[in-house]
DNA sequence: AGCAATATGCTAAATTCTTAGCACCACCGA
DNA sequence: TCGGTGGTGCTAAGAATTTAGCATATTGCT
């Protein structure tokens, strides 16, 4: 299997790349505060130059300071994401794991959400079929 | 927050964590063939007595060998799983979250198990309203 | 019984991760 | 112009992870 652009990450590394993800865009120190159990500025620092070398991140020239993203897209993280959900816990079948969502968060869920849901489940139909 | 079942683990740890939650049990020469880039035997062994330590795993006799399973149900290891995804790639929202899903596997999807689906939005809707 | 094969437990060494510290540059206000 | 503030790059040491090696059981054959 060749080296995909999701190369492993160490603990801290995991960590950056999720706060990176999770708000797509952001400098050393929003980084920094949005760890948990934060460790020094350096330390980010370096992390991200080894990240940055490892090309999960690029930088760019943001005023005064350096911004950093992902070089993925998020999308395709999010795919790799669920791809690894479904296989890890769901026996690949999205079924399963669409059920277990529902489950989980029915309850956040309004009406309007589930109607624009059995669309897409209609969509879907049409597409398969 | 206090130190959840789930304390971090590292990089091979996470991935015999993976291989047990996928299989639910095994031995550590399963756990070994499981691995991507299978360390020696050794290895195996010992990052499966640290896990021990750590009370992700536990072990019981099967025969002549040990059976490893993980602590933590598969069940609250995938409610976990699920909401870190959501918090990290869709901003907490399982309708998106769901919409991805569908939209990333529709093609798997026969149209029995879109009738499951739809009729567990049903259930959803009644529930929460 | 004796031997090969296959377990396990432990430990020490290699590798990798993680961190802090220091040197340097640019901008801003006194 | 001269600090002070806040950014950057680099490097080396400390901590943790990851690994292999060796000693010791236990099982199953012959």
């Amino acid at each position: 299997m060749a080296k995909s652009p999701l190369t492993q990450f160490s603990r801290r590394e995991r960590q950056i790349m999720d706060v990176l993800f999770k708000r797509g865009r952001a400098t050393a120190a929003e980084i920094q505060a949005g760890l948990p159990d934060p460790p020094g500025y350096s330390a980010v620092r370096a992390l991200l130059r080894v990240l940055e070398d490892k090309g999960a991140v690029r930088h760019e020239q943001d005023g005064p300071r350096y911004a950093y993203r992902p070089t993925v897209a998020r999308e395709s993280a999010r795919r790799s994401a669920i791809h690894h959900l479904l296989h890890t816990f769901f026996d690949d079948s999205p079924e399963q794991a669409v059920a277990a969502l529902l489950d989980q968060s029915a309850a956040d869920l309004s009406d309007a959400d589930l109607d624009r849901l059995a669309a897409l489940i209609e969509k879907a139909r049409k597409a398969g079929a």
